[in-house]
DNA sequence: TTAGGTGCCAAAAGCGCTTTTGGTAGGGCT
DNA sequence: AGCCCTACCAAAAGCGCTTTTGGCACCTAA
């Protein structure tokens, strides 16, 4: 059944039919409701490809897939993914997902050129991006979830990644604490160095020293966050406290932790991020987790918004926003053991 | 730049240009490596949509997200998506992910009635399945990640769940022990119900009984996974052994088993469900677990070829698999302690 | 009365491809 | 010479929609 065949049916002009169907206003609401009608009754709904072609647009948003085995794509895009396809959903937008299997540039490339998406968003952003000014040369509107370096405005969401680690170590310099240490993510990630800043900024403050020994990073894995902690704790002068990039490297931390004999919060204290993914919550720990908590699904869900915006002519430089982050203070956290 | 362009530019007709570039074989060789060099030269790439209209495929492939924040939704669907849409992009496929924000039904319906997608994939498919009809009468091919009660031969691929858990009972039965715990994902899922049956086909095999008391079931998060492996080790007869059907109710049976003072091993012995997600590795934890494994990230590069079979007009009664399920052995399974 | 709206609708021209149709030129065969 | 076959290519007809164009009828204001 397709447009044709309807306004046969209905003994009016494909024209007509068309524009009772999208909402024009030369159409008499009588004539509108007979073809809303027959449209329902016929099961008619239209050809997305012939509309893509039509109009121009794609109605769809693109995001690339890192290619293979990368340990950078973690659970965490499931959550941003479910958040921005939700949402997209509501504004009857597809997402379609792109692998790069030659190279992630010649994917943005392929989308961008072969018109199969209005507009992309690029996550996890390195700290000088490639891409974004790959995008920006491929003049296609694109959303980047989380910041980068440069030369030009880019609609962008992040979330206050150095206030947030500025605010974990305040709080664990105010319980006492003094050798803070910062298990973090891959320092090619723009959140990284962010984070980083953030948890130096608060000990410089405070007239501490933020040593190389207790700043680490690497992917944000069970694995590395138990790996670098465990460096840690074996050091000359080990931290009594660590704030963990995710919460995967914090469950790693809590092994390397409890391995050495050391109880969480009255020992060591721990303050994680959480993205608020379900399969884990700090909540439900023992103890719990203080954490700094923004969900990366809202983020999704925010993104696609913007994208929609950026599409209705909203300029990128009017699209720039910065979460706060929440900290939660729970039973991780108390003040240093007496040496 | 169109077609139509690059063949002024060529002085040949669109058609010809058209047969070139998709290396039909009505075109001489010296011709098709002229229009080669030019779409090159003039970073020609065909309009997507244009492309489907014609052809009325849409080349993509299709998935649907569960919507809103439900707790199925783990991160074990981002391994899934990953090897998918690798898998389809060597296939010139996309992935295009679609959110139920009404009902799953109302998706799929959208999916194949707009021909926005050529088939769809279906995962987590429950015990029965109403989708699995619903595509059926929807006339579009599709792939199920898993299997359902269906009158019809369907595509799907599966890993042989039953035969993983009966073995992982088989060696927990081998080492001595008798009373092992099954703590299970959801039982509206089918995967979850063939787990249980593998369990329980051992333990009756082996004359021992299985009870209620030791199988339980829930979302796999590793709160789930920690209430339900507490609750059985304060039955009257608590497990010497469980088999968590993922890494994160590991997690959290782990943490249950050391709150209550117990060694992972040597008290209770440890089996889990891993689908080769990087964040979370059960050989690195202490102890190593002893895993059934199957990774997850194969089997969705294994469903976009399948797909494409299918397309190509291969029977979907000949598009079944069942994936043998490799038990690891590793040191969290030992002889039960002597009561 | 007449010019100018306005509400309604049909016809037709695209959108950029693929594919069918048909036609020409040259070579081999009878 | 006459025929068919093959290799190559152009023209044109779709694919199913949107949008422009224009036409008709009726109504209002000058």
């Amino acid at each position: 059944m397709n447009l044709k065949e309807l306004s046969r049916h209905l003994g009016l002009s494909q024209s007509t039919v068309s524009r009772a169907l999208n909402g024009y206003r030369d159409v008499s609401a009588d004539t509108r409701e007979r073809v809303l009608e027959a449209a329902r009754r016929f099961g008619y709904s239209p050809n997305v490809n012939a509309h893509r072609l039509a109009t121009g647009q794609s109605g769809a948003i693109g995001i690339v897939f890192p290619s293979g085995n990368d340990p950078l794509l973690d659970p965490l895009f499931t959550d941003f993914l479910s958040g921005l396809t939700n949402s997209a959903a509501r504004r009857q937008m597809d997402v379609l997902v792109s692998a790069s299997f030659d190279s992630a540039e010649a994917s943005y490339r392929r989308l961008a050129q072969r018109r199969s998406v209005d507009a992309v968003v690029l996550s996890g952003p390195l700290v000088a991006d490639p891409r974004v000014s790959l995008l920006d040369k491929l003049d296609i509107p694109y959303v980047v979830h989380g910041r980068t370096r440069a030369p030009h405005p880019y609609a962008f969401l992040d979330i206050d990644n150095e206030g947030a680690f500025r605010q974990a170590a305040e709080l664990l310099i105010g319980l006492g604490h003094r050798r803070i240490g910062l298990v973090n993510g891959d320092l090619r990630q723009s959140f990284a160095v962010d984070r980083e800043a953030g948890w130096r900024s608060a000990l410089l403050a405070a007239g501490l020293v933020a040593p190389d020994a207790l700043n680490d990073s690497d992917v944000m894995t069970d694995e590395a966050g138990y790996r670098l902690t465990a460096g840690m704790l074996s050091s000359e002068t080990p931290p009594t406290a660590v704030i963990c990039s995710s919460i995967f490297s914090a469950m790693g931390a809590c092994r390397a932790i409890r391995d050495r004999g050391l109880a969480i919060g009255s020992d060591i204290s721990v303050i994680a991020h959480d993205d608020g993914i379900s399969s884990i919550r700090p909540e439900t720990h023992n103890p719990p987790l203080t954490t700094t908590f923004s969900s990366i699904h809202k983020a999704g869900e925010r993104i696609a918004e913007m994208v929609a915006d950026l599409l209705g002519g909203k300029a990128a430089s009017a699209s720039q926003e910065v979460w706060p982050v929440d900290l939660i203070f729970r039973d991780s956290t108390r003040p240093p053991a007496r040496a």
